[in-house]
RNA sequence: GCUGGGUUCGUAUAACGGUUAGUACUCAAGAUUCUCAAUCUUGCAAUAGGAGUUCGAUUCUCCUACCCAGUACCA
């Protein structure tokens, strides 16, 4: 009489998902479909007042994109469904549309002597409260105090009857039981204990928005969806003994589900849990994606950062569990292959960015040169060059491509061309976008415009209101789309005398004959310089300062030759008449 | 304050009560190269403290310290 794993991911509609979150979301689906079972999602929206529009769709597009998709409560357009039908068959999924559901529950307690009306007003709690500070205690609504306040239990019958047909100023509360020893088990945590004297009655009914508070309605929908565990965050821990007695106050011990309370995300550095505040100030997303909140604030995602889902989600995975051995990469596959609760960390897990983008650079690694080339065009396209897929097409436009396929005068590059960069940088990667920053060079020639009192940026025709000096070497290289020359790089590397071997390397390769290979050039430069008995470094390091802007970078001969006799001859006469 | 939870290198973690306490990230050094990165090699670095049980404790028990959570008509 095995039950059928049922477990459910019950965020609130309050903002975007934490990472954390997603943390939890991500266990209870490596668990649910490691028994090949359900994982259902539910929203908790039981609380109108911190409601925020969008934080729904928000919720279920990171899932989607971490490649967390539920059985039932969200179709497959990624709607929270709000009919019943056969794949999701309790439906509504959604606190606010089950509010039917709930109220003849609340009542079921109140007519077996587990729960009471409760008349007290937020103002006449709130001085109790105030007045028990002041005299250096905490107020506490539970079996001692209720009787001396106003309630269905201290109350006359008759004065209840009145005050619940008159008015609709009433809680209902849980009556917790004196002198009890709530014993309870957890999947992670294991045994633990706790008397219910030092707990209160919990408010299950709320006179605000006429809804079940959290306590109620996720005891009665994990109940009526035949939830089989509950895999949720630590902050819950300290309300089991109330979900247990709920439990119990139902009668449905039977099938009450297992608990598992998963511990914490913790900010990188200090004590306290990961929030936004710590993202901001160190650099980290803790979104899985963009955010804009209603007052217009973006907070940065994952996604957008660059992030790969996959890496994303091993990332997470493994911040407070392991499989028991040495292995880190994980496919969602292998996580659910190899999951265990019981692997499970009790201590909160500091977050740590840095292995954050270790796992992406793996994951970058793993990816073929054509899928990275598939995602990198439109970065290249946003940078305003142009990735053609057949170069007949381009030649017909006047492109001329050089051996490895680019034209660096026209911005149009070849599939391959784009293929070829990422095959040999991709190791320097952590991201896609990396790749401009890495080889832009190789797309755009560089030029220290500032230098010359010339602005970066789109040149103006002569006359125009925001008029800038015009560049002549303009009219070949576009400076909207140049690498900038690193100035203490300049500084160092760029003296006269090896200004004059690096320009006859340029006149070298410009006047090159032999075979145009990658090998080939390379290993003539280097005869080249050999033969004159040149300073290998200092003239390499000149000659790729004037190549790439810098003098630290890819391989001289892994620049000329993708960018070809020309452009190599070109930039380095540029450099050897403006640095 | 009270209640509950937690504590192995800086971080994430491994270690049926018996290991020189392992691995990964970070950091440092070396190798390599025309530079940088990558790569390879090496290194730095931990059982919070104290009792107890035991032949033997990172592991079990208790105490202390510290950290976290909860203490709402929020979830």
């Amino acid at each position: 009489m095995e039950r059928r794993t049922r477990v459910r991911f019950a965020p609130s509609p309050t903002g975007p998902l934490h990472m954390g979150g997603v943390r939890t979301a991500l266990y209870n689906y490596l668990y649910a479909k490691q028994k090949g079972g359900d994982f259902i999602i539910r929203i908790e929206d039981t609380d109108s007042n911190r409601f925020v529009p969008g934080a729904e769709e928000y919720i279920i597009e990171a899932l989607t994109w971490c490649g967390i998709i539920p059985d039932e409560g969200v179709d497959s357009n990624g709607k929270v469904v709000e009919t019943p039908s056969a794949r999701h068959p309790h439906a509504p999924y959604r606190q606010s549309q089950r509010k039917p559901i709930y109220r003849k529950y609340a009542e079921q307690l109140i007519a077996n002597g587990y729960a009471y009306y409760a008349f007290d007003s937020a103002e006449e709690l709130g001085k109790a409260r105030a007045e028990a500070e002041a005299a250096g205690q905490t107020f506490i609504y539970n079996q001692v105090s209720r009787m001396s306040l106003r309630n269905s239990l201290t109350l006359p019958p008759a004065e209840v009857e009145r005050l619940l047909a008159e008015t609709s100023d009433w809680t209902i509360r849980f009556k917790m039981p004196s002198d009890t020893v709530v014993k309870m088990d957890d999947l992670i945590r294991g045994h633990i204990e706790v008397n219910t004297d030092t707990l209160d009655d919990k408010v299950l009914w709320k006179r605000a928005d006429e809804l079940p508070t959290y306590h109620l309605a996720n005891i009665v929908d994990d109940h009526l969806m035949e939830i089989s565990e509950v895999i949720r965050g630590e902050e819950w821990l300290p309300s089991l003994p109330l979900h247990y007695m709920l439990y119990k106050a139902f009668g449905w011990e039977d099938t009450m589900p297992r608990f598992a309370h998963l511990s914490l995300l913790l900010k990188p550095i200090g004590n306290g849990k990961l929030s936004k505040r710590d993202g901001d100030k160190m650099g980290f997303p803790v979104f899985p994606l963009r955010w804009t909140n209603p007052e217009g604030e973006t907070s940065r995602g994952y996604r957008e950062d660059g992030y790969f889902p996959e890496a994303f989600v091993n990332m997470l995975a493994m911040l407070g569990w392991n499989p028991g051995d040495d292995r880190e990469l994980f496919t969602m596959e292998e996580l659910i292959g190899a999951f265990s609760l019981d692997k499970v960390q009790k201590a909160g897990a500091k977050f740590n960015p840095e292995k954050a983008k270790w796992y992406n650079r793996e994951y970058l690694r793993m990816k073929t040169d054509k899928e990275l080339t598939d995602l990198l065009v439109p970065v290249l396209e946003e940078h305003g060059i142009n990735v053609i897929d057949c170069p007949k097409c381009a030649l017909t436009a006047g492109a001329e491509f050089n051996v490895a396929g680019g034209d660096l005068r026209n911005h149009i590059f070849t599939r391959d061309y784009v293929q070829s960069v990422v095959a040999f940088t991709k190791e320097r990667a952590t991201f896609v976008q990396d790749f401009w920053a890495i080889a832009s060079y190789l797309f755009v020639a560089p030029a220290d415009f500032e230098a010359f009192g010339i602005k970066a940026g789109p040149q103006v025709a002569p006359g125009a209101a925001d008029a800038r000096p015009v560049d002549p070497r303009a009219k070949v290289y576009d400076d909207s789309l140049t690498a900038p020359f690193i100035a203490k790089d300049v500084d160092k590397f760029w003296k006269p005398e090896i200004v004059e071997m690096v320009s006859k390397v340029g006149e070298f390769v410009k006047t090159f004959d032999g075979n145009w290979t990658l090998e080939g050039v390379g290993s003539a430069i280097e005869e080249y310089i050999k033969g004159n008995e040149w300073p290998m470094g200092k003239v390499m390091n000149a000659l790729r300062l004037a190549l790439a802007g810098s003098a630290s970078g890819l391989g001289i001969a892994d620049i000329v030759w993708r960018i070809g006799k020309i452009d190599t001859a070109a930039r380095i006469a540029f450099a050897a008449s403006r640095l």
